[in-house]
DNA sequence: TTCTGACCAAATTGTTGTATTTAGTCAGAG
DNA sequence: CTCTGACTAAATACAACAATTTGGTCAGAA
């Protein structure tokens, strides 16, 4: 059991570079085993098809994002603040190519998957969702003359617009990374932020509602697998 | 003189309409030679080219987004206002499908004259440059805490997140378009605004911005003519 | 049990030749 | 002088067929 999940994380290791770089149709079953160092046959002995393989991959890579995400979240004594979340989510984000693939819906690295599938349980969770908006309104974090649902959609505004600027704006060009998330930071929290200063309150609803998501991530890792009797 | 120009208004609405829903690839020129009520061989006689009467739409639309952007700067009292400015340049951007193509590399609608061909002309001037940003935060309108660079990448952001959200939450779905739009007016009001009230200068400066932009789109329309001897 | 190499059918890609469309020209009508 | 219909060369779309790749299976090696 051990083995066979440290075997899987190299497999999708392996599969998440190759798609990255060459795309999900021109990435082969026989890349990906080569690549991890065993072959085509070992891979359909866990999963059943390329498309469930793609499956546990998104899985594992929104599982890592929420990880990454988690660990800025914990190390900045003001990860509470709506400020900080954001910036923490856009560099997570940033940092994981996949996903934002995914975000941006990009059939190049993702082939038809995207259109065909419903990517929504993805997608849906990057930045902050309707409900844990209003979650963070109802505690003071963000202010509440907006209704949730438009101020969600600014967030995924943002998001969508941050992922998005760099197949327009050369990386070269861009300013600093870390500038713009400062810019980006210091705007949400002089327009997004609502008074309380008690940002203990929205790590807290955060942390747990990730705890809920990797389960849920977890579940369709395993779901996606071979041995997973339905 | 007026006459041809009256004509080429004709054929450069329908070779708007048809592109737009066509895209450029799949509209022919006999189509739009139809669609204005003329032949084809009176295309060129205006432009030499397909592509030459591409370029001249583009400069024409670029042009209705900014006569668009300023009635509704002039409308408004407050146009000067960093929130305004935004709020009307994005209802201005969204009300023009060729110019959001653009802006988001669209190459179904715009074939490969977004990958060939420079755009950043065009591109560069949608929302706040560079040095209208650093303008106004000289003026007071916009703080000056952010480097202009910085802060005009973050202006792009958005219009990008802006534009390309629709092509991931189904209009259906998304909340009212002025809702959303008076939410990113407030957050840039809140997050990026200066301390000063007097708009007007804001005003100025863009009006003046524009009128230069205008005219320079008005020589790329008439260089893309036949009658233009270079 | 755990994994692999050989194997197959289906899909993808490449090719060649033909049919159609379309950008661009031009002599001449109005 | 303004415009058009007929024309052409080039690009594109299509069809049929061969060559290759690749997703997926399975008997058997380790």
């Amino acid at each position: 059991m051990k083995d066979s999940s440290v075997q899987m994380g190299r497999v999708l290791e392996a599969a998440s570079a190759l798609i990255v770089h060459y795309g999900f149709d021109k990435t082969t079953m026989e890349d990906i085993a080569r690549k991890a160092g065993m072959s085509k046959s070992a891979l359909y002995l866990i999963w059943s098809s390329k498309d469930r393989l793609l499956s546990a991959l998104l899985a594992y890579e929104m599982k890592r994002l929420l990880a990454d995400f988690s660990v800025r979240l914990e190390a900045d004594p003001d990860g509470g603040q709506i400020a900080n979340l954001v910036r923490h989510s856009l560099l997570a984000l940033k940092n994981n190519p996949l996903m934002a693939a995914l975000y941006t819906r990009d059939s190049r690295t993702l082939g038809d998957f995207v259109s065909h599938q419903d990517v929504s349980r993805y997608t849906s969770r990057i930045m902050l969702g309707v409900t844990s908006t209003a979650q963070m309104q109802a505690a003071g974090l963000l202010q509440s003359g907006i209704r949730p649902e438009v101020m969600a959609y600014v967030f995924s505004i943002v998001a969508m617009g941050f992922i998005h600027i760099q197949s327009i704006v050369p990386t070269a060009e861009a300013p600093p990374l870390e500038e713009v998330a400062d810019a980006i930071s210091h705007l949400m929290q002089h327009g997004f932020a609502g008074s309380s200063e008690h940002s203990a309150a929205g790590k807290q609803a955060i942390s747990s509602l990730m705890d809920h998501a990797v389960r849920q991530y977890d579940e369709e890792l395993s779901k996606a697998r071979r041995s997973y009797e339905q």
